[in-house]
DNA sequence: TTATAAACGAGACGGTACGTCCTGTCTTTTA
DNA sequence: TAAAAGACAGGACGTACCGTCTCGTTTATAA
């Protein structure tokens, strides 16, 4: 990114990257292919998913989602990635409030989504894991991650928290727990079982 | 229908199953298929499981495999649940270190082994999901969580953990938090893994 | 047939043939194996005959079949041979005008038959070609050829066609003109068309 | 090839096949296809024939030969069409034995060959034949036939054949001979049954 | 009678080939 | 020089038959 693409002349700066030359590509092609990448994975879920059927979709040649993407598994996690919004932070004064508001909306978004499903892909085959993950885990579970913990961190300050609870672990649980339920019992994690989960292990964690 | 054939009064039980004709199906076949789907699994995982290498390594005609199940879904599920050996119920007369080492015995065997990718798989195909994930539920997980109810619902009769507690959620929160760290963040569950979580959560649920 | 089959001791003559034991083949089965195959070949074609669908068809067993031919082929041949009716042999007196309505029915009857196809078959697989020809020969072209060339001989002699021709290759120039428009060209055979083939062969071979 | 590829006016001839877009197939591949496929039918028999040997042994993909015929019989077809070399025409003065040495080399030729095999295993299934025997038949036999019949007319009109006597008809007669001789009796027709053939036909055919 | 033997229908077995679909790469024309 | 289009070699899919091999059952002759 910031690759400046500028018009003109210009480009004193980056002399190793020295202006492309031929045509540019095609910023409209990427967006389509993103943009049927996740619709195809929301549709028919990943298994049902191919490089082939995006680029008939997205009317675009194989080889340019190749150029872009070495493999479906990339595509699917840029997809999920760059065309999922932020969560939406908020601060009421209330942190622990926050948490459970920020988790409870979390929390059947990602279990119905085409994101939930590709990102589970990844689990099935052990030689993709480590890079990818690290990708995926850096660009989108950390950033969303970051902000519960903070949101934790400051209701332990003050006091809505039991003191000297690992937070990460505590995430880790709520989390967790609605990762079994959907994906090993096949049960929707709507509002209530977010809610359920969240009384329970914020029960536990409270001050005594 | 008509089903006569019985010389004297017995077969009460399965009257609807009419004796198979023809040759009987090779139970050394079918060994030898869910023996190498799992080898398959283990080795290459879930990604590279073709039913074509499975019979070419079985030694088995393609077609023996599709008169068994439809699909290497099925395949794959039913080498999983028919060769992970069940828990080994112990009973030390403390429910709840019972209930821990059993535990930390079985996160780091499920998020090692192809039993564990083969049930993720799963999730990666929603179509699929419903039928199959009740059979996995109710001939894998079920007879093991059952196992690890009881012996927290004796823990609690026994007074090591803080009565009222939703069990069932509880062991959600155990088994999720491990599946979590496996599956998203791509972390080894280990023995050390395992007990920390452990400790965390029978530490929140300690009666006070 | 004539296998004698007595009950007492007897058998003097076949002694190498022990009267067999266990159960008889059955007729009934041979009959619907060989009605059934006939039936395909003149629905489908040699193309889409096969042994499964014979067997399924006529409601028998497949090892049924391969107990008695060794190959669909074999079956084919066989079904042809034993179910097309022989030639009807005339004699009017005028030796040539019967060989005239023999041929003339005769030819449109094989090339619009299974029989035809069935025969035909055989030549695209020259490993098969030697055996099988000859018995397809023996059995089913030779004895109505006979009949041919005995009207022809007596046509010779009666001095209706020159003396001194090759009658067999008389023969073959009849059929094979036809088998060759038939097979080659694609056109029907029918009574017209062999009527011309007659004009012409015949006219060729009166006497000057 | 070449095609020039002006930009200006030019290709008046076909404006509806607008320059084929993508990588232009392989002429490499498709030759290699039908070298193959015509040495499989040679050695082994269109019985044998198989698109898949034909991929193996000419290193291509099975696509690749789909795409261009939709079946075996099309690829076995154009493979003999292609590769069969024409009749080399002789004018000698004396149209008649030209026609009988012409004749002479040709039906050793096709009844030993794999074209021989291959335009026979069509007659097998009536679907194919209507368009198949066609195509065959304009590219193969009637280029083949017309050098013939212009041979026996100018004999015709040189006085070497009786007048009156329809040409196509004689030339069944000959191929038509030599057809069923190959065929149906298992006979090679070596140069002297073509000679034999061609004696009779021809002597049954000299003006009186 | 009772054995024994072979054929019966059914259907599974290891295989081969089918024709389709998708993979990731390569090549051509167009912009 | 990237784009789209599409062919390339390869490989897995699920199906249809192949010819063989059990099964349990039936129907004969032989003991």
């Amino acid at each position: 990114m910031s690759r400046a693409r500028v018009k003109p002349e210009a480009q004193p700066a980056d002399a190793d990257t020295p202006t492309p030359r031929g045509r540019p590509r095609s910023g409209e092609a990427e967006e389509a292919i993103l943009r049927t990448a996740l619709e195809i994975l929301d549709d028919a879920g990943y298994g049902s998913f191919s490089i082939e059927a995006v680029a008939a979709r997205a009317g675009v040649g194989r080889p340019t989602i190749y150029r872009r993407w070495p493999s479906k598994l990339e595509l699917a996690i840029e997809a999920v990635v760059r065309l999922t919004p932020p969560l939406k932070v908020i601060d009421s004064g209330d942190p622990l409030a926050d948490f459970r508001h920020l988790v409870a909306a979390l929390l059947p978004d990602i279990t119905s989504s085409a994101a939930g499903r590709a990102i589970i892909a990844l689990a099935s085959d052990p030689g993709v894991h480590a890079g990818l993950a690290r990708h995926l885990d850096e660009r989108f579970l950390r950033p969303r991650r970051a902000v519960l913990a903070d949101l934790l961190r400051r209701a332990a300050e003050a006091g809505q928290v039991r003191p000297g609870l690992d937070t990460e672990l505590l995430i880790d649980l709520v989390l967790g727990a609605a990762l079994y339920r959907w994906l090993v019992t096949g049960q929707p994690v709507n509002r209530q079982t977010a809610g359920q989960i969240l009384d329970t292990v914020l029960g536990l964690a409270a001050p005594r």
